[in-house]
DNA sequence: TCTATTTCCTATTGCGTTACTAGGCTTTAG
DNA sequence: CTAAAGCCTAGTAACGCAATAGGAAATAGA
């Protein structure tokens, strides 16, 4: 599987908070409810996504997370890539098997590296605001 | 990672099988060391291809493997589904969690059935032959 | 200042999959 | 008859995923 639930989930999150943006923090709490996840688990994917800047949580009454972008200038892509480690489709890419030793005439390197162009482009050019449901965007917005 | 050691090793083998298709049934033991291989292993990955009727196998002195059509008429596609069971990138698209109850309104649904549909032409688009290095399906040919 | 609320941090655990390994049985050519 | 080969069923060690646990620190409001 290319791409788990802490992709998955991080990624539904990131589009849940786009589309209520205009409540200012949303407390975890919330978005678990809402999206039907385990809180606790919720809190781990969170806490990568903060330290990587792409939301602001604050903490205590009142505190909850933002995005600290708007929602067009986010990836799918950065979000996965950040979540999963890597979205590398096979171990040769991803530095584990990267220097095979046979990678100088392995006849199938330029299927996987082909392959990995495809999927990272493709994921690089879908960006958050697509994903929001049209006239979502504005709740809490009179 | 979409595709493990399963799914890269048949698809070596399968291309060692186009390149040396004019020398006959080749034995597992010498794929293995030709592709360094562990033999036990890789006894589990041909007998899924048999099975499944893309190799043909012989046991007994001078048996081997050999492919059961010509190298053009495979898909990297098939090769790999096959082996690895699926090529969906994501469970959601894999029967697990087929009819997630949220799939009316995932707003990510999209993106990774777009991702999926790529993957898989991308794959069903690249034959063995394509592999196979130029002039080397000619060995043992005078 | 106290308290409720909320994020932040570090571990741990259960479970399924992956990557092999082991051992024996059956078939085939010479 | 025998050596060479594939076929078949288990077993196992290690790893990653998905989730849980428990508490520390910050913040706003009473």
């Amino acid at each position: 599987m290319l791409v788990s639930t802490k992709g998955r989930y991080a990624l539904r999150v990131m589009v849940d908070l786009a589309e209520h943006q205009a409540a200012g923090r949303i407390p975890l709490k919330e978005i678990a409810a809402r999206q039907g996840i385990s809180e606790k688990y919720l809190e781990n994917i969170l806490a990568t996504l903060v330290r990587a800047n792409m939301l602001s949580g604050m903490r205590g009454k009142g505190g909850g997370y933002v995005l600290t972008r708007p929602p067009e200038q986010y990836t799918v892509g950065e979000i996965l890539r950040l979540t999963e480690g890597s979205l590398a489709p096979v171990a040769c890419l991803d530095g584990d098997c990267k220097g095979c030793s046979r990678s100088d005439e392995c006849p199938t390197l330029d299927v996987w590296k082909n392959l990995d162009k495809l999927i990272n482009d493709y994921l690089d050019g879908v960006t958050l605001d697509a994903l929001v449901a049209p006239n979502e965007g504005y709740d809490y917005v009179i």
